[in-house]
DNA sequence: CCAAAATATTCCAATATGTGGAACTCAGTT
DNA sequence: AACTGAGTTCCACATATTGGAATATTTTGG
């Protein structure tokens, strides 16, 4: 009987092909065959086919100097995902509502695993581009939109959440280790509001609620982030109700909107 | 011995399964199992479990009432896609001076095979979101960037391009006959510059300058959009210089930069 | 409330596909 | 010219995919 491997790894072939694109789209520099290679447990041949047909299907590229990099179809596959997310589409009005308020930077993530993946960003005038914040994933334990949603996890799929979850300290005020951060979501679980005191990036601070429903298929949560020196803590507290509020209105329209028609 | 199919269609299993990514994932609605399996030439059983594990691997999202929709892991690939894309890195800032001196919106984007797939965009105040535009695959044929793009294209790899091209009418002005488009093309290969009226959206109109390199391993396009309203005939003239230097200022930046290293 | 119909899911023998160790090629060096 | 290191190709073998048909589930409507 072949043993379950601990949380992903393989879907046949499949799942090894999006491991080796993950390993190079999700690197930050462009990777030749030899870096692949090195990072795979895949032998040379195996690997060296896996690429070219990532390759061939547009998911990679190759450049004439042996270096893979994204390819343009995931950008096509990316925008159709985020244009047609029915969750975003609901929350958005209620995030730039959320922004006019405060006029600090909103985030919008949902809880996958141990990350918090970004689906929408409301922030200052800025010359916006395509934020590359937004489909970024950051990692749940440290950050606010993060510990929201963790907060509101069953005692069952915290603790698959947990299982195996670094630690890893980002700055001095990461919270780094596994009982420490379990009382720290009672707080949140209490209040129905996590802060974020610069646990992931110096100097930046966040105010977060959570967003789920009932049968918690959806965890997410919404966040006011600001500079250290311009958002003191008891701004942070001020925008409390206003972030648990615009949480409360998310849910009720998701509710709404995605309830029903199950 | 197998016949090589006419375009795409099958590096293996991979090919196969992002076929069917595809189809879910650019369809304008959520589609259910039936659906999926009307548009495409897969038997009942595997096509159910190339979707079961396109679910597996997060790349696609199967909701409850049976409905499957784009997954969050495409995402999470895009931004890193967009982020780390170095041929919009480079055209950033001359796309920025562009929009700054004609005050209308912006394109660049580049060909795959008969499409354009839109890099970058720049706008006016615009609350930006992480435009849905971005990544969005147009027609080549009936858009500004498209025509300026093939027209840098040499016979051979036109005809590859032409053939099987459905001239497909958006709107009144779109050249809808492969003679004239040819025609068209000789044009716009003399001036260098490309215009767009109104052949794609109606009410928008443009001008273009296409964007290459020796070898052709990139073709893409430059472009000034406005509504029709506003922008006139001799407006798109008066930019047209404007467009043409932007698009030899990113060659060249684009010559200097990726050139010597390969 | 229970059949009938439509839809979704599972099964498994046949086989097309992917696997991977080793051989080969092609720079760029020493 | 021999050597190193990277990339690419080969092919007997193993296995994941295939797909028709059976089964399970949900929906419809009488």
């Amino acid at each position: 009987m072949e043993m379950e491997r601990g949380g992903e790894g393989g879907t046949g072939t499949l799942g090894k092909a999006m491991a080796v694109l993950e390993t190079v789209a999700l690197s930050d520099r462009p990777l030749r065959f030899t870096d692949v290679l090195a990072v795979s447990d895949q032998p040379r041949g195996t690997l060296h086919r896996q690429l070219s047909h990532l390759v061939q299907e547009g998911l990679l590229e190759l450049r004439p100097d042996h270096a893979y990099v994204p390819g343009l179809r995931l950008l096509k596959l990316a925008s159709a995902s985020w244009a047609r997310n029915e969750i975003r589409a609901v929350a958005a009005p209620f995030l730039e509502a959320l922004h006019r308020q405060t006029g600090e930077t909103v985030h919008f993530g949902v809880l996958r695993g141990r990350e918090i993946i970004y689906l929408d960003k409301v922030e200052s005038r800025q010359a916006v581009r395509m934020n590359s914040q937004i489909g970024n994933a950051s990692p749940a334990f440290c950050t606010g939109v993060g510990k929201a949603a963790l907060s509101t996890l069953d005692a069952e799929a915290l603790e698959a959440a947990l299982a195996g979850m670094e630690f890893r300290r980002f700055t001095p005020h990461t919270i780094t280790d596994r009982s420490s951060f379990i009382a720290e979501l009672d707080l949140i679980r209490q209040s129905g509001i996590a802060f974020d005191r610069e646990e992931h990036e110096p100097g930046i601070r966040c105010v977060a609620a959570p967003i789920y429903d009932e049968s918690r298929s959806l965890v997410a949560g919404v966040s006011v982030t600001g500079p250290a020196y311009r958002v003191s803590d008891a701004q942070l507290s001020q925008w409390a109700p206003l972030v648990g509020e615009a949480a409360r209105a998310i849910m009720g329209e998701l509710s709404a909107r995605l309830g029903p028609q199950r």
